[in-house]
DNA sequence: TATTGTTATACTCTATAACTATA
DNA sequence: TATAGTTATAGAGTATAACAATA
């Protein structure tokens, strides 16, 4: 924290972290849409697709709790998924509410795709920071967002 | 980087910085939001006033730039700001396209209200950073989207 | 009572295209 | 031609409130 000779505080708006945060990850979120433009999804269905992967048999509810998301907005996601037939839902016969999500083989294609481009794309936009600082700003962001989580 | 044992590269979702920048930030943005709620306003009006009482005179088009913003979403930001009487916009005598911008006194007084409570919200979603932590993390992040400034 | 999935709705922020006036 | 300010419009991603069905 800086302070004017004053001892005021400085209130430029570059010292705020969160300027900086909304910036970078403003140009992070354009790179990574016009990657996944041409194949026809976005951020939001590919981070959907990616956690019903790691955990078949998740429900939607669940999805939203682990992507800190409101159970309103995986509706359409969830319509569009199983619409391009990349998603699987099946009722639970012990609870009628739950609908159990599963990748088809093409959904699991189509993840792994997604993913490795994305992962392609972050090469460019962190080719200014190594490893080891691409390592500790992936762990300071983490703690930031996992601090508020129940 | 991390690699699985076959050679291949893991493909998690939190492997991904994006993913980490994009939860950390909308932390970040749903906090200010309430912050700044009940004073009526909201973030970019806030860096707009911020840029327009750091540089007297700019100009809309000026502050895009600094801002990284479209002109055509700045109108309405400066037709709320005059509003409010917080900013006011002067003809330029020698370029009759360009209108000067500068802040009032009550701008002036908001604007460092505004980033006076911001901060104050930053002490709490950056409370499990340390000082040094909170400079890394700012410089980190400044590195990646200065590095896509022109 | 609480939870799930859903509908409807609204807001913020961003983006593009096209216009007028001026340079 | 290029730039400034503007209008109109669209889209992605949030949020809240309320509902029916089920637990």
């Amino acid at each position: 924290m800086e302070h004017e000779p004053d001892g005021s505080e400085s209130l430029r708006l570059e010292d705020l972290i969160g300027y900086h945060l909304r910036r970078a990850s403003i140009i992070d979120l354009q790179g990574a849409s016009s990657v996944l433009d041409p194949l026809g999804t976005r951020l939001v269905p590919l981070s959907v697709l990616a956690k019903i992967i790691e955990h078949p048999g998740t429900t939607s509810a669940e999805i939203c709790r682990m992507l800190g998301m409101q159970r309103a907005n995986i509706v359409s996601i969830l319509a569009e998924l199983e619409g391009k037939s990349l998603v699987a839902r099946e009722a639970d016969p012990l609870d009628q509410r739950l609908q159990r999500l599963s990748a088809t083989e093409a959904g699991m294609k189509a993840g792994q795709q997604w993913l490795s481009l994305l992962r392609q794309h972050e090469e460019r936009v962190f080719a200014r920071l190594s490893c080891a600082e691409r390592d500790q700003l992936r762990d300071l962001l983490a703690r930031i967002w996992q601090s508020d989580e129940g």
